[in-house]
DNA sequence: CAATGAAGCGGACCGAGGTCCGCTTGCTGG
DNA sequence: CCAGCAAGCGGACCTCGGTCCGCTTCATTG
């Protein structure tokens, strides 16, 4: 039971306030110092080296402090633990694919119609966790923070945004994570590399997915 | 990339057959020697009595192997890992529901609509999942487990049967995955514990779920 | 009942994630 | 330019899950 936020070893933190530091998108990165801004910078490229040289499931946090010529405590320090680095690694990536659905065009962006973003959403998300699932799973949180992570909130409100305007009636938040439990990296693993279904089968299930969930029931 | 199942730890198991030692749900136990069979029970015991004294999350391997007056190679060779000791805990009420839905009385068992045994199916995975929350949280197997655990596939096969019934059209497969997503223990924690929602809303939830999924869909 | 070998046992050992804490360094205000 | 100090650093250290392998014990067979 100890403070499990990271970026304030030593002494308490300085108010309530969670202060994110690994934001994983958000708007104001917290402002590093150069020395530590350079190390981070180091420490993304040689991790993403590693992962692209070894697999990411034998690259080790040590490793990658090693490669990145710096002590195993500023990985943490800057990364929190396993899971933020990895994280890290996909924030390119997922800010871009938040830019697209906030405000790029339709039908992924606004301008179509909720069901419609709804599909193309699902669409793209199984594709770019299909391209690099490997990475997807090792850095899927554990199951107390899964739904707490910034990735997945900001999705899933999306979600529930588009779901309560298609669907006025029901209760759009149980009903969006329904359809995000469509899109964990570990289902897409499953069907894909384990039953062998292929993508396209995936894609038209979430929009069958879509199709049932839109569709007004009665009573 | 070693062999994954522990039952034979030395030689090379004696053919291609997977003989999952630790059925958690199964007919035939391998048949232990006497005090093999004993030391289990022991673990068995002494795992349960250091959960409910100290919470799942602080009861390691040493611990219970200690409590058990055994050794600690011998807790993973009799469940092979942390998860399987813990879902040998869940063992005894898997078996009872899996009878329950397999071959008990309606609703839930054979004799109800496929529809009304979805509904009943969901409510009582939910009050399951939700009576002994830690332990199914703790239990819960990584990524590439998930799907392959045995209580998992036989309620996933069980709904996806269900489903091939109300909903001939469809894609059970996906659509039954769908369905389990919803009764994952990390999602159900998120939504009673962390949302505070009451399990009465959950609940309500699964039905309009299965409503949806059996409305058949036009095109 | 004795021999035999497979199943079981235990605890030393290992690796990796994560923590701690004394030292260093880059910023800032005087 | 210097002093002060918070931010950052590093690597020894800890914990715990999981493995290994030589020894023991149970069951079986003649």
């Amino acid at each position: 039971m100890s403070t499990p936020i990271p970026p304030f070893p030593r002494g308490q933190e300085p108010s309530g306030a969670p202060v994110p530091l690994e934001l994983t998108v958000g708007p104001a990165a917290p402002q590093l110092r150069a020395d530590a801004a350079r190390n981070r910078a180091r420490l993304l490229e040689a991790a993403t080296r590693l992962v692209e040289e070894h697999g990411v499931a034998n690259v080790t946090m040590e490793a990658v402090a090693a490669a990145a010529s710096v002590g195993k405590g500023t990985v943490f320090r800057r990364f929190g633990d396993r899971t933020g680095l990895l994280m890290a690694l996909l924030d390119h990536t997922e800010q871009q694919f938040q830019a697209a659905f906030l405000s790029g065009p339709p039908p992924l962006g606004p301008g179509a119609s909720p069901a419609d973003r709804l599909h193309a959403f699902g669409c793209r998300v199984l594709r770019e966790i299909h391209d690099r699932l490997d990475l997807y799973l090792a850095a899927e949180p554990d199951a107390s923070r899964r739904f707490s992570s910034a990735p997945y909130r900001v999705r899933f409100t999306h979600v529930a945004m588009l779901l309560r305007e298609a669907v006025p009636g029901a209760d759009g938040v149980l009903l969006a994570q329904t359809l995000m439990g469509y899109l964990e990296p570990a289902l897409i693993h499953h069907l894909t590399r384990q039953c062998g279904m292929p993508l396209e089968r995936l894609e038209s299930g979430w929009h069958d997915l879509v199709k049932r969930t839109t569709c007004p029931v009665s009573d």
